[in-house]
DNA sequence: GTGAAAGCGCTAACAC
DNA sequence: GTGTTAGCGCTTTCAC
């Protein structure tokens, strides 16, 4: 069933037919009515492929992310993807388990697969390979927006948070509830995140003269077994933090095992603050002080921006004269796990 | 820069740069290596568009799933993803929050954009106009596959759990603990899981000669908010339960939040066992012994079950005689929260 | 072993 | 207002 025949069951030409589904050009108001009878009565639905390929644009967009599983894609995902399908936008999803050599094999495919669009999260901020496929990929007329991770100097659209002042205001946070020894377990300096927010920390102490010491700072590499080892070393030294900054849910997650495991109670033992919340833990003896930002809607907002561009694209030609960047603000929940040690001896 | 331009560049005609680029039919081995070097040189890419349309087949499938930032349902996702970034698959991702005209939307869009094939977890287990969009879509050669939730009386192919077997274990777990008094938060009776770990949930009691007490089994909908309801309603009884099976991950954190508001400690007031882990709970004081399943590969298994059908549809046309549903293991992990309460007054 | 030509299902100039 | 026609970029039969 495919445009003639419902053309030629209504009498008319297929141009009609395609003029009544895209509601364009002028159609005797007689005319339409006959053939949406005929789509109606015959059940016919147009092929959004032929479309696509005739019209050489294309309404699907694709995501790209490290860590399909962590919470914090998932709210990203949920952002892009309702709003993708207000404005009749489909969403393909790619994972790459933050392996490199997928994100080019990802990237490969969506250079055959020409999507719309590609929102990404890149496993690396530094890749040279991933560099040239998203210029190819832009050079084709396929727009790439960033979201939470950057991308080095591609001077490309995208969304992030406040990195920098979430993290200054978490350590911040602890610095008034009295903690001078401030740990951090913080994320790579090869992304965009985890320097922000390691800057943040540093200012933070800073602004609070506090001198920074090299060995409160190790790298979890925004995962938890990493962030695990991050915290033993941590824990380990001669003259142990009062406190931990976390860089991100993982981080949190890494540091919390390492305290389970060596029983090490929050507020009692060690003062906490993470960046971004878990919520499940709220219903447990963990409350977390913690760095919040509208998750939801940086993928939402994502997702407004790709649409703009693909607007700007059909409307004024490939010509882009501006780099538009978005940021959103973050909070800070405080829940408790900042309180300074009231200690018992151990660690302390 | 399509196929053309490149037998022309090669000397030779489209058709044979089809058959280089599909590595089919014959091609001399040095017209072949002279197209390839030409491909190279020019950077080309052939538009997989333009190839579906012509070959009439498609190599994305669409996921439909009714929350996207349920971990469980991330977890699925993570295991088609894999398995379709492997066999060379896109995956469509669609969320519906629970609506069902949501999916009736995202039906209609599909009946459209025809992908490959339909994985599905539906909303609700009946539903006629998805019934009869489903049912379009396997008739216009789509395949449907379902996991988790079963639909009606649709015989579909699908992944699902032993959900009866593992309400079963769990259930009797806190029996051999002790228990006597055991409140179930179920899911709906409409969809196969909360049905069948209801009938896990009876048959443990009957197998162990305890009254099922229609008073304790509530509805919590496999939501937060409404579990947290219906174990108010549970824990409000004059004779409360001593335990609560939890029917899903979000009715245990509707559980959690009840206790922690109520101040019931895990134990020593209410014994609890749920369905499905929630593992960030592992760090805190709520060691949850749960039913265990391998959430992940479920969803690889329903992409592998979904190539399965795309072959056979290919090989022996639409003659499908059999309907393939693949069951997977429950298992259960005892961390102790099914221990008999030691009780200090209070509700018990 | 290779090429010519029709066709996948739709859109968009252009003509009437 | 409506129809004719030539694409979009690829595959595939059928000749040669």
């Amino acid at each position: 069933m495919n445009i003639y025949d419902i053309a030629e069951k209504a009498g008319v030409s297929p141009s009609t037919v395609s003029r009544v589904l895209n509601d364009r050009g002028n159609v005797k108001e007689s005319t339409k009515k006959k053939v949406l009878r005929i789509i109606e009565e015959e059940n016919y639905i147009p092929s959004a492929l032929a479309r696509n390929l005739s019209v050489g644009e294309c309404r699907n967009i694709a995501f790209l992310a490290p860590d399909i599983e962590n919470p914090f894609f998932s709210k990203i995902l949920h952002g892009i993807s309702n709003r993708a399908s207000q404005t009749g936008y489909g969403v393909f999803m790619f994972g790459t388990d933050e392996e490199p050599e997928r994100e080019h094999q990802v990237l490969d495919s969506l250079l055959r697969d020409k999507p719309g669009g590609l929102i990404v999260i890149p496993v690396q901020e530094h890749d040279r390979l991933t560099a040239e496929k998203l210029k190819t990929l832009e050079s084709e007329g396929i727009p790439v927006v960033l979201v939470d991770r950057d991308f080095q100097d591609a001077s490309l659209d995208g969304v992030f948070s406040e990195d920098f002042q979430g993290a200054r205001k978490g350590v911040a946070c602890l610095i008034q509830a009295g903690h001078k020894k401030i740990g951090m377990i913080g994320g790579p300096v090869t992304s965009r995140p985890g320097r922000e927010r390691r800057k943040g920390y540093e200012t933070a102490l800073r602004e609070h003269d506090i001198r920074f010491r090299e060995e409160y700072m190790v790298d979890g590499n925004f995962m938890e077994e990493t962030s695990y080892q991050a915290m033993k070393k941590l824990m380990e030294l001669t003259d142990p933090p009062t406190a931990v900054f976390t860089a991100n849910n993982m981080a949190t997650l890494g540091c919390l095992k390492y305290m389970k495991e060596n029983d090490l109670k929050l507020v009692r033992d060690l003062a906490l603050v993470g960046f971004d919340d878990i919520p499940e833990l709220q219903y447990t003896d963990i409350q977390l002080t913690v760095v919040t930002r509208p998750i939801y809607d940086m993928g939402w907002e994502a997702m407004r921006l790709m649409e703009q561009r693909l607007k700007d694209k059909k409307e004024l030609g490939e010509n882009r004269k501006v780099v538009q960047r978005i940021m959103v603000r973050t909070g800070l929940v405080v829940r408790g796990s900042e309180a300074y040690p009231i200690g018992e001896g151990g660690t302390l």
